[in-house]
DNA sequence: TGTACATCAGTGAACGCGCGTTCACTGATGTAC
DNA sequence: TGTACATCAGTGAACGCGCGTTCACTGATGTAC
């Protein structure tokens, strides 16, 4: 560790420095170009400029990298959902609709993140330190929801776990649909950020409204 | 075609009888069990009891095969979409509930068609015919949220295509977070079904909601 | 109704390929004294 | 400060495997006469 490796692809020599930060790197590149599934380890050494073996020196094998790209995955999500909140300022609402905005955001700059966390068929429930970990990220949108539904009178307070799980599902769903360019189901007549916003304030709107218990 | 082949894997020498259906058939079970990036040529024609040139007789090459797949999906996504619609009675909202139903439903039985459709990560846009037949799809939906949006006064209407958006992205969102059991993301405390109809009611009732021009 | 023949829808063997993984190895690094 | 040695993090060759695809082939079916 003498010099970092900050200076890239600078071989030198028979120890590379810093494999293991490279190969992240390195996957999330393949995983953005191929998918999650057109990811190979063999294609991972070639990328890093390393042996085919090497790799194994940092990982037990493919799904074991996985693992470990969708547990910082998760927590990246989680810290940039947290850090958007800015404590609910200026008012829990507006705060609320920042998380959407930042929920898009990440999934359209960290496409091999996203994919790799919701999409690669990894079993979240199976791995109890991913459980954790992609709970407390869904655990700031609880929160965030609990914020906007004690601004609305107690006799129609809504409960702030079902909020949450809808604001999450209307986000990914806008997330997954449209905000990969190349994968894109069908064209959008505006951006993404704005078609959630649109959708969450409705809801917000909605549950306002005065329901009578009939 | 003397016989057909409703009774099923009995082989009669060398001719099958009905291979590209019995193809498909396979296709969807094994891509159930083992998702669409596990699905092989070879695994298929196993599966099928033929050898590993006959599938070659039906489909160009595996993509051929997937994309037909996508194809038979939609048209059949759309059908149900449209049956659950059943012209818009009693009253278009009840009937636009039913359509979520109706798309939740046809996610969880038909896991195998839906993340060819949607997960597959085949470029729609790519087939003109395959965006045509996604497009009726939604267009479904979108027909639906246009009656919806006429039970609204006239100067707050909402606009369909907007509406449609939400409710397909809402719908989305649900379906592949939430909607197979083995890859589910987090446990819910309710059925996917209850979730939905939960969240587009409230929708209603925030576009119901007279919103002031500022 | 029977026969000759074209066409269709399979076979099965073979190929080249890239992948995952292992192995004995070796160069570089860190450390005890 | 120098040296001996343990450990670490790579190498590169090799393996077995399953996949996609092609090929010449052949049995079954349909049809013209």
């Amino acid at each position: 560790m003498v010099w970092n490796s900050s200076d890239q692809s600078a071989r030198r020599g028979y120890h590379h420095g810093n494999l293991r930060e490279a190969l992240m790197q390195a996957a999330l590149v393949l995983i953005t170009e191929k998918g999650v599934a057109g990811f190979t380890f063999a294609d991972l050494a070639r990328a890093a400029h390393v042996s085919p073996a090497a790799p194994y020196r940092h990982y037990r094998d493919r799904e074991d990298l996985i693992v470990d790209l969708a547990r910082q995955g998760f927590e990246k999500f989680g810290a940039s959902l947290l850090a958007s909140w800015e404590n609910g300022k200026p008012e829990p609402k507006k705060a609320l609709i920042r998380i959407g905005r930042a929920y898009l955001n990440f999934a359209r700059q960290n496409p091999a993140l996203y994919s790799v966390m919701f999409e690669s068929g990894l079993p979240i429930g199976g791995s109890p330190e991913l459980t954790e970990i992609a709970e407390a990220a869904f655990a700031v949108l609880r929160m965030a929801c609990e914020a906007v539904a004690e601004t609305i009178a107690r006799d129609t307070r809504p409960p702030a776990m079902m909020m949450a799980l809808h604001v999450w599902s209307l986000a990914h769903g806008i997330a997954t649909l449209f905000t990969r360019p190349d994968r894109t189901v069908r064209p959008l007549p505006m951006r993404p950020e704005e078609l959630l916003e649109a959708g969450v304030l409705v809801y917000f709107d909605g549950l306002a409204a005065v329901k009578k218990p009939e």
